[in-house]
DNA sequence: CGGGATCCGAGAGGATACTG
DNA sequence: CAGTATCCTCTCGGATCCCG
């Protein structure tokens, strides 16, 4: 399948690609691969992602409100003081995030062969 | 597989990442899926993905750098005038294309359901 | 034809302070 | 605690011009 096959035009006629940017953006995947373990409340989640990245409040609010509205994942707001908030993955958010982790596992195992891909064309660009 | 069991630190830490957000790149994602069909030249390449959306010469020439760099695919400069520059996936780079393709297909197929599940948010948005 | 170099605006993304 | 609002910085990415 070509690319030319696809739904032609801008964003309005390729939706389907801002979906794709959103579940494989910067913190997207964090967010997914996360909650594939369990659900996770919000200061937690941040915890969490920032032991592999460190995530400002605004952009961890920012992906978690663009996965739900997309369906990915369920946010969980029970009215009580201090306030709790869990979210989890929907059915739709885990056939995501278990594809999306896949390729981050098969990206892991083959980071060797990029290693030695980037060497040799970083030496055969500095001698010419 | 949690978050937290994957290298820490920052991206010097996590060298993966980087290759990951090369792949699912905006224009990353329409190069490696365009050349599963065959090797493509430079402005036949740009072509074919301008009918899913133009990219700038600019765009399209610093992503084959970074994805060749990674040893996604080979780069085939003929020393010929006018010159002539074929690009084709690597096996590692075909082993990329094929999940990111999956992935580009399972969120296609999927489309409906994040539709849904968007009027379902904005409504509930929009009446508190 | 296949790029490189430069300039520029728009949006991503971080830091901080504030709120219910 | 879980956000919201604001400001500020910096990178992404497009437009344009140039070269072998």
């Amino acid at each position: 399948m070509a690319v030319s096959e696809w739904q032609p035009g801008g964003e309005a006629m390729c939706p389907y690609r801002l979906v794709l940017e959103h579940v494989t953006s910067k913190w997207g995947v964090l967010v997914l691969v996360q909650l594939l373990d369990r659900p996770y409340r919000f200061s937690e989640l941040r915890r969490a992602i920032g032991e592999v990245r460190p995530v400002s409040e605004k952009m961890l609010t920012q992906t978690l409100q663009t996965l739900e509205r997309d369906g990915m994942l369920h946010r969980d707001a029970k009215p009580v003081i201090p306030p709790r908030v869990d979210y989890s993955l929907t059915d739709l958010g885990r056939e995501a995030a278990e594809q999306v982790r896949d390729l981050a596992l098969w990206t892991q195992k083959r980071m060797d062969a990029v290693q030695e891909a980037r060497e040799a064309y970083d030496a055969t660009k500095r001698q010419g």
